[in-house]
RNA sequence: GACCCUAUAGUCUAGCGGUUAGGACACCUCCCUUUCACGGAGGUAGCCCGGGUUCGAUUCCCGGUAGGGUCGCCA
C-alpha cells in the first residue's frame, strides 16, 4: 500500500500545471521518490493483499508511516475514471466497466469521473451524450466529477474540467509541444508521431498480473506510432494518457481490449516524466455462443433492458456476477454489500458470456421483492411504452390491476401480454385455445357460470370463487372445467393473474360482457 | 502473420497439492395449485488435451489445442 501510494504521488507530483490544488499540497508533502518500475513487483504484492483499498474519506491524504522503513507516505485517494466515446450507443460492456469503476471508487472512498472522449467530432452530438448519462442514470451510478448535461458549453462538476475532450485542445497542443522539444514527437506526413521505446514493455495489471508486451512484428517494422493526425486532432492514445495524467487518475480500469495498448500509454506515461497510473483490465462481456459482442448482437446495447422491461437493480446485480464473485454461493447481493465486497484483485481474468436467462431469473427476484409502490410505477412504465393508455382507468382500477400481477411475472416487458387485457375493451382470442376451450359442452357450463355471476351482488374475489365452486358442484365438474374458458373469455389468454382476484378488478359488468361475447361466437 | 490474455457442467461461478468438486441459471421428474409464477423434493451434466514436478494433481510448471483481444491519421 505504501509503495502504491508513493507511486501514485509521484505522479501527481510530476504532473505539471495541475489544475487541482490538492494535488500541489501533496506535491510538497512528498519527501521521498522511487524510480518508476523499480516498486513493481512490489506493488503487485501489495496489492494482492487485504490492505490494497483503503476505506477513507475521499478529503485529504493522511499521514501514516511503517516502522522500520522510516518513509513517510501520503495516501492519495483513489480517483478512476469512465471515458466513454458518444456513440449514441451505450455498450453493455461500457456499462459494466463503468460498474466496476464505479464500484472501486465507492469502495475506496474514491472519486469516480465521468470523461467524455468526443476527439471524434462527427459522432459528437448532445443525443449521444446523453444517451450516455441517462445510461448510467438508470443505472444509478452517479459520477463526482463530469458532465451534467450532454451539452459542450456545460462545465459540468469538478475541478478537473472541461470533461469534454473536444474542449481540451490547448491542454494537448501544450503536451505535443512539450513531446516534439524533448525529441520524443515529431511531424510526419502532417501528422505528428511519438517515437516508442523499441523495447518490451512491462504492464502491471491488478487483475492480470504482469505482462510483457513484445513488438509485433507490424510493429517492428514501425513502433512510432501517431497522436495527432493531419488535420490537428489528437488521437485517442495520447488524449487518453493526457487526460489520465491532467485529471490525476489513480486507477485505470477498463476492457480487456485494451491491454495490449497500454504498452502505448506507458511509454507515453514516461515521455511526459509521469509514472502510469495502476491498470485493472477486466474480461470482457460475450455473446451466450463465445463470440464477440459487437453492435449489431441483441443485448449489446444498454437501452435494450430499459426498453424490454427490466429492473436496473436487477441487471446491476447481475453485472456484478459477470468475472466477479460475492463468493458464499450467493447471488443476490446488495449494491451495498457488493460495495463492501468489491476489490480489484479479486476480478477474474476470463472473459464471460452474457446469460439472459439468468439475468431474466433474477430480475424476478427482484421484481417480486421490490415495494408495492415502485411495482407499480415500473409496470405503469411498461404498459405506457407497450401502447396501452392506463390513464383512461382509474387509478384505484389501475393500482388494483397491477397488483394482481405483483409476484407473478419476471419482467415488465412481459406485462402487456400478461395484463393488457384490463386495459382494453378488446380481447383477442387466441383461435387455437379459443376452439379448444370454447367447445359446446363448455359453452353450456360457461352459461351455467354466467347466470351465477349475474345474480352476485358483491362481486369479490372470496364470492366469486365460492360462487364457481358451486357452479362446478352443481354440474358435477372439477372447478378447473370452468375456471379455464372463463379465464380465456375475460383475458384470451390461459395465463395470467389468479382467475377470482382478475375477475374482481374486472367488475361484474365487465366480466359479464366478455363471457356473453364468447358465448355469441 | 506477430504479440497478449484466458480455460471447473449448456451458462455464471466457489474451491483446492489429498473434497462424495459446492452454489446459481437453464433443462428433466414429481408434489403443491384456479392458469402462470412462486414454493417443496429429486435428477441429468463439469475440472480442454499431453507431458513434467510430487507419495498424490482439477489445483504448480512446460507444451499443444481452443476461445478472446491487439497490432489504424477509430475509440
Amino acid at each position: 500500500m505504501f509503495l502504491v501510494g508513493t507511486m501514485q504521488l509521484i505522479r501527481g507530483a510530476q504532473a505539471a500545471g495541475l489544475p487541482c490544488s490538492a494535488a500541489r499540497r501533496t506535491l510538497r508533502a512528498v519527501s521521498h521518490v522511487v524510480p518508476i518500475g523499480s516498486t513493481l513487483s512490489q506493488s503487485q504484492e501489495v496489492v494482492a493483499g487485504p490492505a490494497t483499498t483503503v476505506r477513507e474519506p475521499r478529503a485529504l491524504p493522511t499521514q501514516s508511516h511503517r516502522s522500520g522503513a522510516e518513509i513517510n507516505v501520503y495516501r492519495m485517494s483513489v480517483r478512476v475514471r469512465f471515458a466513454p466515446s458518444p456513440t449514441g450507443f451505450l455498450h453493455i460492456g461500457g456499462a459494466r466497466t463503468a460498474l466496476f469503476n464505479w464500484l472501486y471508487a465507492r469502495h475506496t472512498g474514491g472519486t469516480f469521473i465521468l470523461r467524455i472522449e468526443d476527439t471524434d467530432s462527427a459522432r459528437n452530438t448532445q443525443e449521444a451524450v446523453e444517451v450516455i448519462l441517462n445510461g448510467l442514470r438508470w443505472l444509478g451510478l452517479d459520477w463526482d466529477e463530469g458532465p451534467t448535461i450532454g451539452s459542450v458549453s456545460d462545465p459540468g462538476k469538478g475541478r478537473c474540467g472541461p470533461y469534454f475532450q473536444s474542449q481540451r485542445g490547448p491542454i494537448y497542443q501544450k503536451r505535443v509541444q512539450e513531446l516534439k522539444d524533448k525529441g520524443l514527437a515529431y511531424d510526419h506526413d502532417g501528422a505528428v508521431k511519438f517515437k516508442m521505446e523499441r523495447k518490451p514493455i512491462v504492464i502491471p495489471d491488478l487483475v492480470v498480473g504482469n505482462v510483457t508486451r513484445e513488438l509485433t512484428d507490424r510493429e517492428k517494422l514501425d513502433p512510432d506510432f501517431v497522436i495527432v493526425r493531419s488535420d490537428g486532432q489528437p488521437v485517442f492514445h495520447l488524449v487518453n494518457v493526457i487526460d489520465d495524467l491532467e485529471m490525476r487518475i489513480t486507477h485505470v480500469i477498463r476492457g480487456e481490449d485494451h491491454l495490449t495498448n497500454s504498452a502505448k500509454h506507458i511509454a507515453l506515461f514516461r515521455a511526459l516524466d509521469v509514472a502510469p497510473p495502476q491498470y485493472a483490465h477486466i474480461p470482457l462481456i460475450l455473446n451466450i455462443d463465445g463470440t464477440k459482442m459487437s453492435k449489431r448482437d441483441h443485448g449489446a446495447s444498454l437501452t435494450t433492458y430499459l426498453e424490454e422491461g427490466y429492473a436496473p437493480e436487477a441487471l446491476v446485480n447481475y453485472l456484478c456476477l459477470l468475472g466477479w464473485s460475492p463468493k458464499e454461493n450467493r447471488e443476490k447481493v446488495t449494491l451495498d454489500e457488493v460495495i463492501r465486497l468489491f476489490d480489484l484483485p479479486q476480478v477474474l481474468r476470463h472473459n464471460a458470456r452474457f446469460d439472459i436467462d439468468k439475468l431474466h431469473w433474477l430480475d424476478g427476484e427482484y421484481i417480486r421483492e421490490m415495494g408495492d409502490e415502485r411495482f407499480r410505477e415500473l409496470a405503469a412504465q411498461a404498459l405506457t411504452r407497450a401502447g396501452y393508455d392506463t390513464k383512461k382507468y382509474s387509478p384505484g382500477y389501475l393500482r388494483a390491476a397491477l397488483d394482481t400481477c405483483k409476484g407473478k411475472i419476471k419482467r415488465f416487458g412481459e406485462l402487456a401480454a400478461y395484463a393488457g387485457f384490463y386495459f382494453t375493451d378488446e380481447v383477442k382470442l387466441d383461435p387455437a385455445s379459443a376452439a379448444k376451450d370454447f367447445t359446446p359442452e363448455n359453452r353450456d357450463r360457461l352459461g351455467r357460470l354466467r347466470a351465477a355471476f349475474a345474480g352476485l351482488s358483491t362481486f369479490d374475489f372470496v364470492t366469486l370463487e365460492s360462487t364457481l365452486k358451486k357452479v362446478a358442484v352443481e354440474l358435477a365438474v372439477k372447478a378447473g372445467a370452468l375456471v379455464h374458458p372463463a379465464r380465456m373469455a375475460c383475458t384470451g389468454s390461459a395465463a395470467g393473474p389468479s382467475l377470482y382476484h382478475l375477475l374482481e378488478v374486472l367488475g361484474k359488468e365487465r366480466v359479464l360482457q366478455r363471457i356473453d361475447r364468447v358465448l355469441a361466437i
